[in-house]
DNA sequence: AGAGAACCCATTGACGCCCATTAAAACCCA
DNA sequence: TGGGTTTTAATGGGCGTCAATGGGTTCTCT
Protein backbone atom coordinates (compact mmCIF):
# COMPACT_ATOMS: atom_id res chain seq x y z
CA UNK A 1 0.00 0.00 0.00
CA UNK A 2 2.36 2.27 0.75
CA UNK A 3 2.75 5.52 2.76
CA UNK A 4 4.08 9.39 2.39
CA UNK A 5 7.27 9.60 4.17
CA UNK A 6 9.85 11.98 4.83
CA UNK A 7 10.71 15.62 3.66
CA UNK A 8 11.08 16.81 0.32
CA UNK A 9 12.12 20.27 -0.72
CA UNK A 10 11.56 21.55 -4.66
CA UNK A 11 11.17 24.35 -6.53
CA UNK A 12 8.45 26.68 -7.57
CA UNK A 13 8.91 28.30 -11.31
CA UNK A 14 7.36 31.40 -12.45
CA UNK A 15 4.27 29.51 -13.69
CA UNK A 16 3.86 28.49 -10.22
CA UNK A 17 4.39 25.13 -11.10
CA UNK A 18 6.29 22.24 -8.65
CA UNK A 19 6.99 18.94 -8.74
CA UNK A 20 5.59 16.04 -6.80
CA UNK A 21 8.23 14.18 -5.78
CA UNK A 22 8.32 10.72 -7.45
CA UNK A 23 7.86 8.47 -4.14
CA UNK A 24 4.81 10.89 -3.68
CA UNK A 25 3.88 9.95 -6.77
CA UNK A 26 4.09 6.23 -6.91
CA UNK A 27 1.36 5.69 -4.26
CA UNK A 28 -1.31 7.65 -6.63
CA UNK A 29 -0.95 4.46 -9.34
CA UNK A 30 -4.18 3.17 -8.15
CA UNK A 31 -6.08 5.98 -7.67
CA UNK A 32 -8.94 6.67 -10.58
CA UNK A 33 -7.94 11.06 -10.22
CA UNK A 34 -3.90 11.19 -11.48
CA UNK A 35 -3.74 13.97 -8.81
CA UNK A 36 -3.96 15.84 -5.19
CA UNK A 37 -6.72 17.55 -3.23
CA UNK A 38 -5.08 20.21 -1.23
CA UNK A 39 -6.81 22.06 1.67
CA UNK A 40 -5.20 25.00 3.91
CA UNK A 41 -4.63 23.51 7.25
CA UNK A 42 -6.46 25.33 10.30
CA UNK A 43 -3.70 24.39 12.94
CA UNK A 44 -0.43 25.39 10.98
CA UNK A 45 0.55 27.61 7.91
CA UNK A 46 0.55 25.32 5.58
CA UNK A 47 -1.35 22.94 3.29
CA UNK A 48 -2.75 19.54 3.60
CA UNK A 49 -3.06 17.25 0.86
CA UNK A 50 -3.97 13.98 0.15
CA UNK A 51 -5.28 11.37 -2.71
CA UNK A 52 -8.94 11.37 -3.98
CA UNK A 53 -9.33 8.14 -1.81
CA UNK A 54 -8.34 9.37 1.12
CA UNK A 55 -10.58 12.99 0.16
CA UNK A 56 -13.64 10.76 -0.08
CA UNK A 57 -12.74 9.47 3.54
CA UNK A 58 -12.74 12.74 4.48
CA UNK A 59 -16.36 13.05 3.25
CA UNK A 60 -17.56 9.90 4.56
CA UNK A 61 -16.40 10.83 8.39
CA UNK A 62 -17.64 14.15 8.23
CA UNK A 63 -21.05 12.59 7.35
CA UNK A 64 -21.06 10.43 10.98
CA UNK A 65 -21.30 13.83 12.94
CA UNK A 66 -24.73 15.11 13.15
CA UNK A 67 -26.16 16.79 10.48
CA UNK A 68 -27.09 20.61 10.63
CA UNK A 69 -24.53 20.14 13.82
CA UNK A 70 -22.20 22.83 14.43
CA UNK A 71 -19.71 21.23 14.19
CA UNK A 72 -20.23 19.33 10.25
CA UNK A 73 -20.60 22.88 9.83
CA UNK A 74 -17.21 24.07 10.56
CA UNK A 75 -14.90 21.23 9.40
CA UNK A 76 -17.05 20.91 6.36
CA UNK A 77 -14.96 24.17 5.30
CA UNK A 78 -12.00 21.37 4.75
CA UNK A 79 -14.04 20.40 1.62
CA UNK A 80 -15.48 23.65 0.79
CA UNK A 81 -11.83 24.77 0.30
CA UNK A 82 -10.22 22.03 -1.06
CA UNK A 83 -8.56 22.21 -4.69
CA UNK A 84 -8.70 19.58 -7.21
CA UNK A 85 -5.41 19.52 -8.94
CA UNK A 86 -4.21 17.73 -11.59
CA UNK A 87 -0.75 16.31 -12.58
CA UNK A 88 1.05 17.63 -15.71
CA UNK A 89 2.97 14.92 -17.97
CA UNK A 90 6.25 15.81 -15.40
CA UNK A 91 4.08 15.30 -12.52
CA UNK A 92 3.55 18.78 -11.49
CA UNK A 93 0.80 20.73 -10.06
CA UNK A 94 0.41 24.56 -9.63
CA UNK A 95 -0.43 25.98 -6.75
CA UNK A 96 -2.85 28.97 -6.66
CA UNK A 97 -1.69 31.99 -5.43
CA UNK A 98 -4.26 32.11 -2.24
CA UNK A 99 -2.66 29.26 -0.97
CA UNK A 100 0.86 30.34 -1.73
CA UNK A 101 -0.04 33.22 0.44
CA UNK A 102 -1.67 31.48 2.75
CA UNK A 103 1.32 29.23 3.82
CA UNK A 104 4.09 31.63 3.21
CA UNK A 105 4.84 29.98 0.20
CA UNK A 106 7.80 31.67 -2.36
CA UNK A 107 10.42 30.61 -4.54
CA UNK A 108 10.64 26.85 -2.75
CA UNK A 109 7.99 24.23 -1.39
CA UNK A 110 8.23 21.29 1.23
CA UNK A 111 6.61 18.15 0.95
CA UNK A 112 6.37 16.69 4.09
CA UNK A 113 4.94 12.97 4.69
CA UNK A 114 2.12 12.12 7.23
CA UNK A 115 1.53 8.51 6.61
CA UNK A 116 -1.64 8.63 4.27
CA UNK A 117 -1.81 12.17 3.99
CA UNK A 118 0.85 14.73 3.36
CA UNK A 119 1.64 19.03 3.74
CA UNK A 120 3.11 21.34 1.98
CA UNK A 121 5.39 24.01 3.20
CA UNK A 122 7.92 27.21 3.48
CA UNK A 123 10.70 25.23 4.26
CA UNK A 124 11.91 28.04 6.71
CA UNK A 125 8.67 27.86 8.41
CA UNK A 126 8.79 24.20 8.82
CA UNK A 127 12.13 24.19 10.04
CA UNK A 128 11.05 26.54 12.72
CA UNK A 129 8.05 24.34 13.65
CA UNK A 130 9.16 21.28 13.62
CA UNK A 131 12.18 22.22 16.13
CA UNK A 132 10.01 22.75 19.23
CA UNK A 133 7.73 19.83 17.78
CA UNK A 134 11.40 17.67 18.35
CA UNK A 135 12.02 18.62 21.19
CA UNK A 136 8.58 18.07 23.05
CA UNK A 137 9.08 14.53 21.84
CA UNK A 138 12.32 14.49 23.66
CA UNK A 139 11.78 15.93 26.77
CA UNK A 140 7.96 15.18 27.29
CA UNK A 141 9.07 11.10 26.34
CA UNK A 142 6.41 10.79 23.97
CA UNK A 143 5.55 7.53 23.46
CA UNK A 144 2.98 5.53 21.05
CA UNK A 145 1.09 2.48 21.69
CA UNK A 146 1.81 0.69 18.78
CA UNK A 147 -1.39 -1.46 17.07
CA UNK A 148 -1.16 -5.14 17.16
CA UNK A 149 0.64 -6.98 14.23
CA UNK A 150 -2.78 -8.99 13.04
CA UNK A 151 -4.79 -5.59 14.16
CA UNK A 152 -5.34 -4.17 10.51
CA UNK A 153 -6.92 -1.42 8.88
CA UNK A 154 -10.16 -3.05 9.21
CA UNK A 155 -11.28 -0.55 11.48
CA UNK A 156 -12.47 -2.97 13.64
CA UNK A 157 -11.65 -1.93 17.13
CA UNK A 158 -9.14 -1.01 19.18
CA UNK A 159 -7.59 -3.43 21.58
CA UNK B 1 9.03 -15.00 10.55
CA UNK B 2 12.66 -14.08 12.05
CA UNK B 3 13.20 -11.45 13.84
CA UNK B 4 16.52 -8.40 14.01
CA UNK B 5 19.53 -9.45 16.30
CA UNK B 6 22.95 -9.04 16.95
CA UNK B 7 25.36 -6.12 16.28
CA UNK B 8 27.28 -5.82 12.84
CA UNK B 9 29.52 -3.30 11.98
CA UNK B 10 29.86 -2.22 7.73
CA UNK B 11 32.05 0.67 6.23
CA UNK B 12 30.60 3.51 4.56
CA UNK B 13 32.18 4.18 1.30
CA UNK B 14 33.22 7.67 -0.11
CA UNK B 15 28.73 7.80 -1.45
CA UNK B 16 27.83 6.93 1.78
CA UNK B 17 27.02 3.78 1.12
CA UNK B 18 26.94 0.74 3.62
CA UNK B 19 26.19 -2.73 3.10
CA UNK B 20 22.80 -4.09 5.26
CA UNK B 21 23.81 -7.40 6.88
CA UNK B 22 22.66 -10.16 4.91
CA UNK B 23 20.69 -11.49 7.70
CA UNK B 24 19.16 -8.24 8.27
CA UNK B 25 18.12 -8.14 4.76
CA UNK B 26 16.92 -11.55 4.59
CA UNK B 27 14.17 -10.54 6.55
CA UNK B 28 12.75 -8.56 3.97
CA UNK B 29 11.70 -11.08 1.19
CA UNK B 30 8.04 -11.21 2.01
CA UNK B 31 8.47 -7.43 1.92
CA UNK B 32 7.09 -5.42 -1.17
CA UNK B 33 9.19 -2.44 -0.85
CA UNK B 34 12.71 -3.74 -1.31
CA UNK B 35 14.52 -1.26 1.29
CA UNK B 36 14.28 0.20 4.85
CA UNK B 37 12.76 3.56 6.38
CA UNK B 38 15.33 5.41 8.73
CA UNK B 39 14.54 8.28 10.90
CA UNK B 40 16.18 9.62 14.17
CA UNK B 41 15.80 8.33 17.43
CA UNK B 42 14.78 10.89 19.98
CA UNK B 43 16.24 8.92 22.54
CA UNK B 44 19.68 8.29 21.76
CA UNK B 45 22.19 9.56 19.53
CA UNK B 46 21.56 7.07 16.88
CA UNK B 47 18.78 5.88 13.83
CA UNK B 48 15.74 3.77 13.96
CA UNK B 49 15.15 1.93 11.20
CA UNK B 50 12.65 -0.65 10.16
CA UNK B 51 10.98 -2.77 6.62
CA UNK B 52 7.60 -0.80 5.23
CA UNK B 53 5.12 -3.36 6.65
CA UNK B 54 6.37 -1.52 10.54
CA UNK B 55 7.02 2.07 9.34
CA UNK B 56 2.38 1.28 8.61
CA UNK B 57 1.88 -0.53 11.46
CA UNK B 58 3.48 3.12 13.13
CA UNK B 59 0.81 5.46 10.67
CA UNK B 60 -1.66 2.94 11.62
CA UNK B 61 -1.29 3.10 15.25
CA UNK B 62 -1.14 7.34 14.79
CA UNK B 63 -4.33 7.24 13.08
CA UNK B 64 -5.40 5.71 15.90
CA UNK B 65 -4.98 9.47 17.65
CA UNK B 66 -7.29 11.93 16.81
CA UNK B 67 -6.47 14.03 13.47
CA UNK B 68 -5.56 17.53 14.07
CA UNK B 69 -4.36 16.54 17.31
CA UNK B 70 -1.39 18.08 19.13
CA UNK B 71 -0.48 14.49 19.77
CA UNK B 72 -1.27 13.09 16.56
CA UNK B 73 0.95 16.13 15.35
CA UNK B 74 4.31 15.51 17.92
CA UNK B 75 4.21 12.08 17.03
CA UNK B 76 4.05 12.56 13.14
CA UNK B 77 7.71 13.87 13.34
CA UNK B 78 8.74 9.95 13.17
CA UNK B 79 7.00 10.48 9.80
CA UNK B 80 7.88 13.27 8.24
CA UNK B 81 11.90 12.76 9.02
CA UNK B 82 11.58 9.41 7.93
CA UNK B 83 13.53 8.26 4.69
CA UNK B 84 12.77 5.67 2.49
CA UNK B 85 16.10 3.89 1.50
CA UNK B 86 15.64 1.77 -1.58
CA UNK B 87 18.42 -1.65 -1.45
CA UNK B 88 21.04 -1.48 -4.59
CA UNK B 89 21.32 -4.69 -6.14
CA UNK B 90 24.52 -5.07 -4.01
CA UNK B 91 22.05 -5.20 -0.85
CA UNK B 92 23.32 -1.19 0.37
CA UNK B 93 21.57 1.83 0.92
CA UNK B 94 22.92 5.53 0.99
CA UNK B 95 22.59 7.74 4.29
CA UNK B 96 22.31 10.86 4.31
CA UNK B 97 24.80 13.71 5.54
CA UNK B 98 21.96 15.11 7.43
CA UNK B 99 21.53 11.89 9.25
CA UNK B 100 24.79 10.32 9.75
CA UNK B 101 25.17 13.83 11.42
CA UNK B 102 22.39 13.36 13.87
CA UNK B 103 24.04 9.91 14.95
CA UNK B 104 27.83 11.10 15.09
CA UNK B 105 28.05 8.05 12.11
CA UNK B 106 31.71 8.92 10.19
CA UNK B 107 33.14 6.34 8.29
CA UNK B 108 31.53 2.96 10.08
CA UNK B 109 27.64 2.00 10.97
CA UNK B 110 27.22 -0.90 13.61
CA UNK B 111 23.79 -2.17 12.88
CA UNK B 112 21.76 -2.83 15.87
CA UNK B 113 19.18 -5.72 15.95
CA UNK B 114 15.99 -4.86 18.12
CA UNK B 115 13.43 -7.29 17.00
CA UNK B 116 10.71 -6.03 14.67
CA UNK B 117 13.33 -2.96 13.97
CA UNK B 118 17.09 -2.16 14.25
CA UNK B 119 19.17 1.01 14.64
CA UNK B 120 22.21 2.23 12.99
CA UNK B 121 24.85 3.64 15.38
CA UNK B 122 28.04 5.24 15.35
CA UNK B 123 30.71 2.06 17.00
CA UNK B 124 31.86 4.06 19.56
CA UNK B 125 28.78 5.50 20.79
CA UNK B 126 27.03 2.53 20.85
CA UNK B 127 29.76 0.74 23.12
CA UNK B 128 29.51 3.70 25.50
CA UNK B 129 25.72 3.81 25.45
CA UNK B 130 25.64 -0.07 25.84
CA UNK B 131 27.53 -0.28 29.01
CA UNK B 132 25.72 1.56 31.25
CA UNK B 133 22.59 -0.05 30.22
CA UNK B 134 23.81 -3.49 30.83
CA UNK B 135 24.86 -2.55 34.50
CA UNK B 136 21.66 -1.23 34.75
CA UNK B 137 19.69 -4.28 33.91
CA UNK B 138 22.22 -6.61 36.33
CA UNK B 139 22.33 -4.06 39.40
CA UNK B 140 18.33 -3.50 39.21
CA UNK B 141 17.45 -7.42 38.65
CA UNK B 142 15.00 -6.80 35.64
CA UNK B 143 12.52 -9.15 34.69
CA UNK B 144 9.78 -9.63 31.61
CA UNK B 145 6.88 -11.32 31.85
CA UNK B 146 6.50 -13.11 28.61
CA UNK B 147 3.49 -13.28 26.43
CA UNK B 148 1.80 -16.71 26.53
CA UNK B 149 2.87 -18.87 23.96
CA UNK B 150 -0.41 -18.57 21.63
CA UNK B 151 -0.97 -15.48 22.19
CA UNK B 152 0.84 -14.56 18.49
CA UNK B 153 0.49 -11.94 16.42
CA UNK B 154 -1.65 -13.75 14.18
CA UNK B 155 -0.69 -12.45 11.22
CA UNK B 156 -1.51 -15.96 9.05
CA UNK B 157 1.54 -17.29 10.65
CA UNK B 158 4.56 -18.97 8.81
CA UNK B 159 4.32 -20.44 5.23
C1' DA C 1 -7.94 37.94 -30.60
C1' DG C 2 -6.12 37.51 -26.00
C1' DA C 3 -5.28 35.18 -21.68
C1' DG C 4 -4.69 31.22 -19.39
C1' DA C 5 -3.97 26.52 -19.21
C1' DA C 6 -2.20 22.12 -20.82
C1' DC C 7 1.27 19.88 -23.50
C1' DC C 8 5.83 18.99 -25.56
C1' DC C 9 10.76 19.12 -25.67
C1' DA C 10 15.65 19.95 -24.02
C1' DT C 11 19.00 20.05 -20.28
C1' DT C 12 21.51 18.43 -16.23
C1' DG C 13 22.83 16.44 -12.23
C1' DA C 14 21.93 13.04 -8.82
C1' DC C 15 21.10 8.43 -8.06
C1' DG C 16 20.56 3.61 -9.40
C1' DC C 17 22.77 -0.18 -11.97
C1' DC C 18 26.58 -2.86 -13.41
C1' DC C 19 31.08 -4.98 -13.15
C1' DA C 20 35.52 -6.10 -10.84
C1' DT C 21 37.90 -7.12 -6.69
C1' DT C 22 38.72 -8.43 -1.96
C1' DA C 23 37.68 -10.89 2.24
C1' DA C 24 35.67 -14.43 4.74
C1' DA C 25 32.95 -18.14 5.87
C1' DA C 26 31.10 -22.58 4.59
C1' DC C 27 32.08 -26.88 2.50
C1' DC C 28 34.47 -31.06 1.11
C1' DC C 29 37.58 -34.64 1.15
C1' DA C 30 41.48 -37.00 2.56
C1' DT D 1 40.63 -32.83 12.17
C1' DG D 2 43.34 -30.15 9.08
C1' DG D 3 44.16 -28.34 4.53
C1' DG D 4 42.48 -26.95 0.39
C1' DT D 5 38.57 -25.48 -2.44
C1' DT D 6 34.31 -23.18 -3.45
C1' DT D 7 30.68 -20.15 -2.62
C1' DT D 8 29.04 -15.84 -1.01
C1' DA D 9 29.13 -11.45 1.42
C1' DA D 10 31.23 -6.99 1.49
C1' DT D 11 33.65 -3.26 -0.85
C1' DG D 12 35.12 0.15 -4.57
C1' DG D 13 34.54 2.68 -8.70
C1' DG D 14 32.65 3.85 -13.62
C1' DC D 15 28.65 4.67 -16.41
C1' DG D 16 23.80 5.19 -17.89
C1' DT D 17 19.12 6.47 -16.73
C1' DC D 18 15.61 9.12 -15.01
C1' DA D 19 13.65 12.73 -11.85
C1' DA D 20 13.63 17.53 -11.56
C1' DT D 21 13.70 21.82 -13.89
C1' DG D 22 13.10 25.56 -17.41
C1' DG D 23 11.33 27.35 -21.50
C1' DG D 24 8.67 27.33 -25.69
C1' DT D 25 4.36 26.10 -28.39
C1' DT D 26 -0.27 24.73 -29.11
C1' DC D 27 -4.94 24.51 -27.59
C1' DT D 28 -9.26 26.22 -25.49
C1' DC D 29 -12.59 29.14 -23.83
C1' DT D 30 -14.51 33.44 -23.52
Amino acid sequence: MGVFTGTHTNKVDKKGRVSVPKTFRALFEREVFQGVYVFPSFRQPALEACPESFMERIVDSLEDLPMFSDEQDDLSIIIESAERLAFDPEGRVVISDGFRDAAGIESEIAFVGRGRTFQLWAPKAYASARKPAFERAKTRGLTLKLRRHSDRASDGGEG
